[in-house]
DNA sequence: CCATTAATGTCGATG
DNA sequence: CATCGACGTTAATGG
């Protein structure tokens, strides 16, 4: 199943998978030739150069419309949303949290949120939407290693719905901690795809 | 644009991007049900558990098809193909280079080409068929810091058809090499995808 | 254009 | 099942 969307994008379907078995980004150019009686579509990108044809054997069906969309899709539960959920409301994390930054720069990359216990101490969170694995507390000690250079202890935790065994160990290890919170659930505001026809 | 694939996978997309806007994976069951007059179309899978409904205001057009792949579809020019080549053909990367090992393991993850130079000097190759970015030099540094560790001083070469220019820097930064190498471009053998129709 | 990072990532291999 | 690592990841964001 070949797809040829408005925007250039070239989508070939096989039956089975999400994926594409082949396919061409937004912005590339499409077009139809016959050689020797044969149908050859062919989708041509730039940067990087690439083109890529297809031959057509047989046509089961061809259809051709120009829809567009009257709305945007949102998605929630997002590690955005967790984020903002904490900073509205820092007792999910524990009793005396306070929040200080969000995405604080560091050398190596951005701390999810940077705030202090109810005794003052530093802590960091790692927040993750899904599952955190072994790359979550790693990333966390990364973080940790750069602080603790200039400031002395400080907490490190992982926030997420859940972790697996491997994470778990490798945070206990070094004394981090795993908090368990579900990303926030309710739509902000209804929304729903709507494709009008022309 | 609603397709849904005879292993389950459900897909919704819009009129412009490579993915889809909305989708269910494979193995998810769908169901069209009317309610008030109003066409819902369906998807539900486990693990997790989740439940698509699609409310159909407008259809353009309904295409029902068994169709049947007849071949797998094979891309060239992949990481595994540059491998492959140097593998056959050693001298591409210097005269006198002899690969002893494909996809060594280490405990940083696998080395894709190990080997020695025309005096003896180990040598480790990290192939990328695309630009090579900041990401495949830190990625060799891990290996080399893992392997120097143990074997002392060995050389560290980034084979790509080409370099960012941070990229640059950052190996060279460290002694290490960048060879040019432009992925085979040329099909193993000759693979089309056929769908048959029924 | 390049680097960075999240994603309902997806997907395949492996225990 | 769960975990791990690669992907022509894609897509969004910031410099």
């Amino acid at each position: 199943m070949i797809i040829i969307k408005p925007d250039g994008s070239f989508l070939i379907h096989q039956d089975r998978k999400l994926d594409p078995v082949n396919w061409q980004p937004p912005k590339s150019r499409s077009k139809v030739r016959m050689e020797n009686g044969i149908v050859i579509l062919e989708s041509v990108r730039r940067t990087p150069p690439e083109h890529l044809e297809v031959e057509i054997k047989n046509v089961h069906l061809v259809s051709y419309y120009l829809g567009r969309d009257s709305q945007e899709l949102e998605v929630c539960g997002h590690e955005k949303d967790m984020g903002e959920m904490i900073w509205k409301h820092p007792e999910l994390i524990e009793k005396g949290f306070r929040p200080t930054d969000k995405e604080y720069s560091t050398s190596k990359g951005f701390i999810d949120i940077l705030g202090k216990d109810e005794n003052g101490q530093l802590m960091i969170l790692e927040l993750k939407s899904r599952k955190a694995g072994t790359n979550a507390v790693k990333q966390l000690k990364r973080y940790l290693k750069d602080f603790e250079d200039n400031k002395g202890h400080v907490r490190g935790i992982i926030v997420a719905p859940s972790i697996t065994e491997d994470a778990l160990e490798l945070l206990e290890e070094d004394g981090l901690e795993f908090k368990s919170l579900e990303p926030p659930k309710e739509l902000k505001e209804e929304k729903k795809v709507t494709l009008d026809f022309f």
